[in-house]
DNA sequence: TGAATGATGCGCT
DNA sequence: GCGCATCATTCAT
């Protein structure tokens, strides 16, 4: 295949567990073959939504037209708007039927740095992709790019073989409810994890 | 600390 | 159907 070095994650890495999957995530790194080059990162902070159970799961509300990526099969992508100016990018995982997703909120940049910065003017290059807002602005994400194939299409992740991932958790950042659950993952050695509340 | 900014979904009529 | 409170954020003041 076109693959350069990494090998692109099939589908059976987003059919586990969402809490395995999420520090799995770490240090993979996500590729976006955009129509103004090729974009990369490495993934270095998620946060985890498992299901109606959980309140801050989107689904916890049930199916929706917005909502349902998370009700299909594992290995798409879920983007929505959130503040009304702001998008989202997120993994589905598990089952088809069972809603549950991975939220990307920080990546540190590889390939594609000038077009980042041409998307993030007045950035610092390690804040491009500081903060789940901040990633999608600089990676041209948006909705247009909902519900993507993440094992076929232009939108995937990499699995570099890199060595293991430090890995910290902590609740998650911006919500109201569910905020005991320490399910935000991220890269303890990482300069690029999003600000946000102390750990 | 709060303003920007708009789709979503709930609770009414 | 219609209106309004709610947001998985960011940046400027």
């Amino acid at each position: 295949m076109t693959s350069s070095a990494g090998e692109k994650l099939p589908q059976v890495f987003y059919d586990r567990p969402t809490l395995t999957v999420a520090p799995d995530l770490l240090g993979k790194y996500i590729v976006y073959e955009s129509a103004a080059g090729r974009l990369s990162a490495r993934v270095v902070e998620v946060e985890a939504y498992v299901g109606q159970e959980d309140p801050a799961c989107h689904a916890s509300r049930g199916l929706t037209p917005r909502t349902r990526p998370m009700f299909g099969p594992p290995g798409r992508s879920y983007i929505y708007l959130v503040y009304g100016m702001y998008h989202c990018l997120n993994f589905v995982t598990e089952s088809e039927r069972f809603p549950a997703a991975v939220l990307l909120r920080a990546a540190e940049p590889e390939r594609g740095l000038e077009r980042m910065r041409q998307l993030s003017s007045g950035q610092d290059d390690l804040a491009l992709l500081s903060g789940p807002g901040k990633f999608c602005r600089s990676f041209g994400l948006s909705t247009e790019q909902n519900d993507l194939d993440l094992t076929e299409g232009k939108l995937y992740l990499e699995d570099r073989r890199e060595g293991p991932v430090n890995v910290a958790t902590s609740g998650r950042i911006g919500i109201k409810v569910g905020i005991k659950r320490e399910w935000r993952f991220f890269d303890a050695d990482s300069r690029s994890v999003s600000k946000g509340r102390p750990l």
